[in-house]
DNA sequence: ATTTACATTAAAACAATTCTAAACTGTTGA
DNA sequence: TCAACAGTTTAGAATTGTTTTAATGTAAAT
């Protein structure tokens, strides 16, 4: 099984047809050794390198919210600027380095698991995460 | 020292002169006997319905990012659609109930504190904050 | 091949936030 | 007291990120 027919399928198991534009985008969330973090804007740039043609914002979009919908990406609240997402679908935690805007996987051998005593009547856990902010010295919080 | 007064205080020590409007956005967001979530919107809302009059977006705005940046307000991060902000400035953590869109503080005792292990050289630990997101059964994460 | 349902696109619409420029207000000091 | 200044409010315009629209194009099923 190569990488297209992977990408097709997980095209089809979000409810698209696989397109050029749809396999680009694969290629470029799904292909890199090492998962990462990235904004719509980067990957629209990431893409239109790859693919030396641009490709509409809205089929960005459509695409990336059929993947998140599915699982196959996860998106981070950082802030209210811009959404990020993840091609890390794990549960697992992050750095926010507030010099330099970037955002970092944490290990989870790096934080001990987190314990709730307590949960909301009637309710159930769907993620526990943690965000840890960090800024050189001399530098104000947020 | 009343509570005009220490409005007042508030205001200088963020760098902004007491009027009329922003004495009435302090009113709204410390007066209260429980700290509370809000969004810019809300907040709007509730002062204009203080105030009976309009106020604007621009000095509502201003206002809070004055606060946030002074410590007296802090911007919590759910998701992209809009910032919320809280006037506990305390380091606490937040249950998000994705059924409604609430946000609940999840109080120090319903949690046992985060040990990180590791940081990222060079940097300081700002804050570290868990979001656990909830949903009656049968919901779809995100 | 033809048909049908889904995709792509540029552009328009939209919502949250920020900026602008003009009118206004509180404070200071002549 | 009041002129002058610095900071404030405001409506509206601008900007940014995202979603929708409607026309045109393409994949897949028959």
């Amino acid at each position: 099984m190569n990488n297209i027919s992977i990408y097709t399928e997980k095209l089809r198991e979000s409810g698209l047809r696989p397109t050029r534009q749809r396999l680009k985008i694969c290629e470029v969330l799904f292909s890199p050794e090492k998962t990462f973090h990235f904004t719509i804007n980067d990957l629209t740039k990431m893409i239109e390198d790859k693919l030396s043609e641009k490709i509409s914002l809205a089929t960005v979009y459509n695409t990336i919210h059929a993947f998140k919908k599915k699982g196959y990406l996860k998106e981070i609240s950082i802030n209210s600027d811009k959404s990020y997402f993840d091609t890390n679908v794990t549960e697992h935690h992050h750095f926010f380095d507030e010099d330099t805007n970037e955002l970092i996987d944490c290990s989870n051998d790096d934080i001990d698991s987190v314990n709730i005593k307590k949960n909301i009547t009637g309710k159930k856990i769907k993620s526990v995460e943690v965000l840890i902010k960090v800024a050189s010295d001399n530098q104000n919080q947020n």
